[in-house]
DNA sequence: AAGTTTGCCAACCGCGCTTTC
DNA sequence: GGAAAGCGCGGTTGGCAAACT
């Protein structure tokens, strides 16, 4: 671990918590893992400016809620990453990019920081192996199309070029890494994935179904974007819906065998960011930061549910 | 057996956003 | 409306153990 005099006087200026004379730093003892969560599973999460004082630790608030957040917490999983769960790590960050939080949420027990180790150590050396750019999943070395412009206007998908697809379709029979196979079928028919665009620093993909509604996800943000970029509902909540619908194999599977549509109605849950579970469960009880608005959810609700 | 390299992962850092006053 | 505090996120570091020379 650093030393104590690794602390720079910029950090001292912005994170005075972190180095104040006395504080512990480097790997926590059972001691204090114990004092820990006894503390909160009395008192609960929340304030950890003050909890370790309050706890009785000599640790600062941060280094606490990291230690509860990635090893403590009772929902955490511990344990290798099963081939499953190493799928949708990949699905997840081909859709989302470096958004760990976001990626974990979908992943139940797995931290942000489990999953970007993993990432990092090795899914990215994985996907290089195999020829493919980690960071935008297309390969590595494409055939040159010096006709190809980098900003072309978006135009239809091109076949997957993903080596790996069909590892991953065996090993969990979902579909590949390219959009319209790699998520469950009935989506696919649904949700056709344009080109990514760049506008200005953000990287987007395109994602468009049958009645030409278009849906844009950012990479560097979650603006979801319906129709010519009339962006309605922004937010994590209405890109973790759009995920469950892409991901949901189970109501895919329940749709096929009755072969029925969702209604906009029970669509809306979703949409409303309910029935979230996994290991973004701890942060339920927390109100959302990101705002949404119920009228512009409903109608994209009415939207995607017509689309359906 | 000893020294060096490599890989893994827990923990730290700094920044930015949200909330509170 | 602005400042300060609190919190969460992604990137990075460094200790440790295993593998290698």
């Amino acid at each position: 671990m650093r030393s104590p005099t690794s602390a720079t006087p910029k950090a001292n200026k912005t994170t005075p918590c972190c180095l104040k004379v006395g504080l512990k730093r480097g790997p926590w003892t059972p001691e204090e893992d114990q004092l820990l969560s006894s503390y909160i599973a009395k008192e609960g999460e929340g304030r950890w400016r003050t909890l370790p004082k309050r706890a009785g630790l000599l640790r600062c608030g941060k280094s606490c809620r990291l230690r509860w957040m990635n090893y403590l917490r009772p929902s955490v999983k511990r344990g290798q990453i099963a081939p499953d769960e190493e799928d949708l790590i990949l699905r997840l960050h081909r859709l989302l990019g470096n958004r760990w939080s976001l990626i974990a949420g979908r992943i139940p027990g797995r931290t942000d920081n489990e999953i970007k180790n993993y990432w990092n150590t090795h899914l990215s050396k994985k996907l290089i192996s195999m020829g493919i750019d980690p960071r935008t999943h297309k390969p590595l070395n494409p055939n040159p199309n010096p006709k190809s412009t980098p900003h072309a206007a978006p135009t239809p998908p091109a076949p997957n070029p993903n080596p790996i697809s069909s590892s991953l379709e065996e090993s969990s029979g979902v579909g590949d890494l390219n959009g319209t196979n790699m998520i469950n079928p009935n989506l696919s028919n649904k949700y056709m994935e344009g080109p990514t665009q760049t506008i200005g620093s953000d990287t987007h993909d395109y994602w468009q179904n049958s009645d030409g509604i278009t849906m844009m996800m950012g990479l560097q943000d979650s603006r979801v974007s319906i129709n010519n970029g009339d962006e309605i509902c922004g937010g994590d909540d209405v890109l973790s819906s759009f995920l469950n619908e892409l991901m949901d194999e189970d109501m895919f599977l329940k749709q096929q065998q009755q072969n029925t549509c969702p209604t906009p109605d029970s669509l809306l849950p979703s949409l409303l960011g309910l029935g979230r579970g996994g290991a973004s469960d701890w942060n339920a009880e927390v109100p959302s930061q990101v705002g949404v608005d119920g009228e512009e959810c409903s109608q994209f609700a009415d939207q995607v549910g017509n689309c359906l």
